[in-house]
DNA sequence: CGTCGCTTTGATTAATGTCAATAGAGGTGG
DNA sequence: CCACCTCTATTGACATTAATCAAAGCGACG
């Protein structure tokens, strides 16, 4: 083995990219968790089948790293399982988490030629990758297709509004308040609706609300205090008081 | 005339929304500003013909409002003169600047029902109007006006993405400089390429940047004390070290 | 039972906001 | 043409929020 192959493999091992472990049942549409939510659910079943012949179904454990930014965009992403944390560095270390990603979410359009975000896997995730050479194809083919793309482009960049007011002017304590609000599932069926359950921890909170984790853990603790929420365990958080704790994200009450 | 008309022009006076002053030039394409940038120069003369007669072209002198967050969305907008500023307002007067548009911009794209920020003139803005029920028959008779939007929607939302960062991690003079770097034209031909004209005063830039007016003041003037910029009037600065300046907005330099 | 990683809590510091005053530019009218 | 007025920008003094540095608590796991 030459030398620089050993280079390429302790780069790897420092910043984790790792092959992910690739499955190819063709049939894979018709179990995935994901077959009504996202873009799989705009397609007919006959659609999503040919749609499914240029995709490749990957696993990645927890902690990999699905794309780099700054990495060549070869592929397009779609998630049909687990949680995924999108992120941007700066050169000293900073960190801005600019979002995250479950079942259903898209990655990798544009018109950039490197991906602008750097996603890692927060506990195992599934998803279908797409050259991205035959996206343009796909468009023409099955026009629900681009048209379900542009709407969803469309509310991200809705959410990443008001998450630069989030980020430009709301207090730490509003910025927890909103963005656990933006985790209650209204369509949860069985289970306490205002239960949530975060996939990541606090330091990837405090990274998403441009805080130190110590801050997002004092925030946390006088939500508690006050009685708007209940913390059982570090991820499991209960929203006692969803009225009060939307009043203080949006800065109506201290 | 009964009071709450008497009610609904106090509002009016107070958010001066009023009518925009309309043209109903059918030829106007031929002379738009906007005819080659945007989303004019993705279609063909004859397309956009058919496209203009489904528009109407209106101005909108400074400080007018364009459109109010949370109105019912019933347009869409082309900008083809002019500059805006996009933003959301908190209860207690807090704001954000979420962006700032000009010539070739589009607005009002979105599932929502009602738009998600207000538009403001910065100066005298010229646009055309369109009918947002018109718009999914114009798609699928222009497709190249679907591409084209989806492009430019997934350009925003990259921009967003660094302004995430920028809000979240960067310090006041980091802010600064990558503001106006931004503000840099690279086709600028006979002029200083490095000589950049704001559109907006302090308190609006400050409001993009989520800093006081005061701490924007600051800022700029540590900048032009280190030779990094030059300022020739509120509005009008010379990037004097564009390399340095590069430096200090990406936090590699104090 | 001890270690490791993450969270919580405490003490102190630094950056930016707030409040206040001054300076400067542009426009208006005498 | 100049004095005045108004609006914005700048500068200064002080207050406040959240970051930093440090240590203890807690749970998972070997």
């Amino acid at each position: 083995m030459p030398l620089h192959d050993l280079a390429t493999i302790d780069v790897a091992d420092a910043h984790p990219p790792g092959p992910a472990i690739e499955r190819t049942t063709s049939t894979h549409c018709g179990t995935c968790a994901a077959r009504y939510i996202g873009l799989c659910d705009a397609l007919s079943a006959v659609d999503l089948q040919e749609l499914a012949d240029a995709a490749c179904w990957c696993s990645l454990p927890k902690g990999r790293i699905l794309m780099a930014e700054g990495d060549r965009i070869l592929y397009f992403f779609n998630i049909s399982a687990g949680h995924a944390k999108l992120y941007k560095d700066m050169q000293d270390g900073r960190r801005q988490v600019i979002g995250f990603v479950s079942a259903g979410s898209f990655l990798g359009l544009g018109t950039q030629d490197h991906y602008g975000f750097t996603t890692e896997a927060l506990d195992e995730v599934q998803f279908c990758r797409f050259e991205r050479r035959k996206l343009r194809n796909l468009f023409t083919r099955f026009p629900a297709l681009e048209l379900h793309l542009l709407a969803a482009t469309c509310n991200e960049l809705v959410v990443a509004q008001a998450q630069m007011l989030l980020l430009g002017r709301k207090t730490a304590i509003e910025r927890l308040a909103t963005f656990l609000l933006g985790w209650v599932d209204p369509s949860a069926g069985g289970g306490d609706p205002d239960s949530i359950v975060l996939p990541m921890g606090r330091s990837d909170t405090a990274d998403y609300l441009g805080l130190t984790n110590e801050t997002v853990s004092r925030s946390l603790t006088l939500l508690r205090k006050r009685h708007l929420i209940a913390l059982n365990g570090d991820q499991n958080i209960t929203i006692v008081d969803p009225v009060a704790l939307r009043a203080v994200g949006d800065g109506v009450a201290k």
